[in-house]
Parts: C-alpha cells; sequence; structure tokens
DNA sequence: GCGATCCTCGACATAGTGTTGATTCAACCG
DNA sequence: CGGTTGAATCAACACTATGTCGAGGATCGC
C-alpha cells in the first residue's frame, strides 16, 4: 500500500533541507563565513553527502538566488515601466528593495557588490538587466521633454543602480534619501 | 671602516622589497587572488620568513592603505573645504580620486567595498571621516542659502560617497557622471 | 528476492594560513 | 680571539576549508 507517500524522495527532501538551512543561515551571516559543514550538519548529513546534491556553495547560493532575482524584478517593475518624476512609484520600488535586503542581504551583497565570479550569471541579469531598462526610462523622459538633458543615460543608470545597491547594503532604512537623489539626478537641472 | 654604508639593513631591505612586491601585485589582481607564498617569492625569501616581516597579508595592505591614505585625503579636502555648486573643485577631487582608483583600485577595492574585517580601522577612517566632512559642507552651503533643504546631510553625504566608491571601483572614467550626480543631488531642488 | 539506481560515508588530496623550535649569522663586549 | 646576544631564516608541523574517489548501504521497480 502507499508506495510513494507524498511524492518526496528522502533525497528530495535532503535537497530542501539544505536549500532551508542555507536561506536561514544566510539571513544571519556573510556568505563566506558559511561552511559546508555548516550547510551540511544543518541539513544532517555528511558534508562530502552535500557534493550529491550541489557542486559547491556557489550553487547554492545560486539557488536561492534564483529564487530571488523574481522578486527583485517585480520590486522595480513599477517605476521602470513609468515615466515622470512623480514620487510614490518609485518611492514603492524602494521600498520593496529595502525589504528585500533585508530580508537577504548576505546573499545579495556576495553577488551584487563583492561580485564573486561565480555568481556573475546573476549579477550581470540583474544588474544589466536594470541598467539597461533605467536608461531607457530616462531618454523616454529626455524625449518627452520631461528630464533635462545630462550625462549618457546609460551611464547615469549604471551610477544610479550601483548606488542603490552600495546604500541598501549599508544602511537599514535609506529610501526617503534614495528617493530625493534619484528624482534630482534624473530631473535636477 | 664603512661599518652601517648606507642605513638600510638587510632587514629593512627586505621588509621594502615583500612592500614593493605587492604594491606591483596588487595593482594586477584582486587581493584575495595573491598568496602569501606570492609575496614571499617576490621579495625572495621563505614564505614562513615573511611572518617574521607582517604578521598577516592584511597588515600588508594595511601598510601601502596608509601610503595612499594621505593622497585619498588630499584629493578631496580642495572640494570639502569650499562651498558652493562651482564645478571646478568637485570636477578636480574626482579626477584625483579616479587616478588614485586606476593606479590601486585592488587595495581600495578590498578596504573600502569588500569591507574586509581586518581593514575596518583604515574603512572608517577614510570613509567616516569623508562622510563626516561632506556632510559638514552641506549644511554649511543649506545654512548659506546655496542648497535646499532635503535629506539629513549625514545620510545624503554617505549616500553620496558610498556612490563615488561603488562606481569608481567599476567605471574606469565615470568623472563626468558623478559630478552631475552629486551637483543635482545637493543643489538640485 | 534481485538488480539497478540512488544515496552516504570515510579516506584521501590539495591549497592556504599561521606557529614552533632549531639554526645561522652578524655585531658587539670582554 | 671567544662568547653572548639578538636578528633573521627555514623546515616541519598543525589547522581549516574545499573538493574527489571508491566502496558500500538503502531503496525502488520488477
Amino acid at each position: 500500500m502507499g508506495r510513494r507517500r507524498e511524492g518526496l524522495s528522502k533525497g528530495d527532501r535532503r535537497e530542501l533541507a539544505i536549500l532551508a538551512t542555507a536561506r536561514r543561515l544566510f539571513t544571519e551571516q556573510p556568505v563566506s563565513r558559511v561552511t559546508i559543514d555548516d550547510l551540511a550538519a544543518g541539513a544532517g548529513i555528511s558534508r562530502s553527502a552535500f557534493y550529491f546534491y550541489f557542486d559547491s556553495k556557489a550553487a547554492v547560493v545560486t539557488a536561492l538566488l534564483e529564487e530571488i532575482a523574481d522578486e527583485m524584478a517585480a520590486a522595480t517593475a513599477d517605476w521602470l515601466a513609468g515615466s515622470g518624476p512623480s514620487e510614490a512609484p518609485l518611492r514603492g520600488s524602494l521600498e520593496t528593495s529595502a525589504r528585500l535586503w533585508r530580508e537577504h542581504g548576505p546573499l545579495l551583497r556576495q553577488a551584487l557588490i563583492e561580485e564573486d565570479p561565480a555568481l556573475l550569471p546573476f549579477r550581470s541579469r540583474i544588474l544589466d538587466g536594470f541598467v539597461a531598462k533605467a536608461a531607457a526610462r530616462i531618454e523616454r523622459d529626455r524625449d518627452a521633454g520631461l528630464a533635462p538633458a545630462g550625462p549618457p543615460a546609460e551611464a547615469l543608470a549604471d551610477a544610479l543602480v550601483r548606488m542603490k545597491f552600495a546604500v541598501l547594503a549599508s544602511s537599514p532604512d535609506p529610501v526617503d534619501t534614495l528617493v530625493t537623489i534619484m528624482r534630482r539626478a534624473i530631473y535636477g537641472s
């Protein structure tokens, strides 16, 4: 009777246990201070058994970042799609981003600030994607006469995105400041 | 005759050789990829002899950063002491900062971006010092009616300094963009 | 009950860091 | 000259973390 009760094999459950442990540990301490031993112990397996499920710590981090990537994109989609200097969409986007950094700070830091080479794919997806879309939005506003000329939109967007990550990584609640700087940088003459 | 000819003992020369090697290697590759073996080999000594001269790689990095700290301070002194939105002093300060990052990128990156705990003293000296002075300058301009109100000067300065470092670390020539953003962020309404 | 596949582990290999104790060497003191 | 001292050097060791291998144990499909 009842062969595969719930569809989750022992192996599946162990893989999920590793990810759950990683999620827990990576909210508390920097990625570099979590060892594979920690992850294996948290999942109740030996260190070398870990390698059956993941190739490296970076693979676990990548898996977790995949989960977060969509939230990151959704957080800014509103503002990126809009136009003009109105404050609310920008503030909303930044509030959500700030929450994500509070929840996943060490992970995002490892990928976006420390620039771990193993996390390059995620980083370029997020960073380049944001920069390209933000630059497009800036050009749209300039063409519409809503924003004044200034540095190349791409360079401006790049600087603002990097500032956003750097500031989110260091202050718990920087939204007001970021809103002002970004609006002035884009719309101030 | 001529006992201590030039005052430099063998040990002194070796210490300088380590520093020279470090200077060379740290212009080419990230700090984390230079091993103590590399430094020792470059200075022509064994790895364990290295530990006679320095406690760790971080100690070497600290010594090199000491040399750079003064240049960093001098680079921005002009602008920090002035007032008002005029472009030249800001641009001059940023040009010098950009040159320093081109020459010592990996070192500055390790201290100011990656936030290596062992380099905390240098980081707080540079970062907090800059932020405090920039905040004071912003308040001065606000009091003088040269700059409009906005986020707390401290928070604004912190965000701009972090943006500066983040952008310098990633683009070879970001001065134009930084000049515009900073002026708009401080003086734009 | 049997074979294939999934899963686990202990043992090993490698790279980097830091420590220890013995030894060399140069200078200076009597 | 001989002896003491302290600086400088090294080989060997210990530790931590990562990743690899092959030998088996558990489990599922039949």
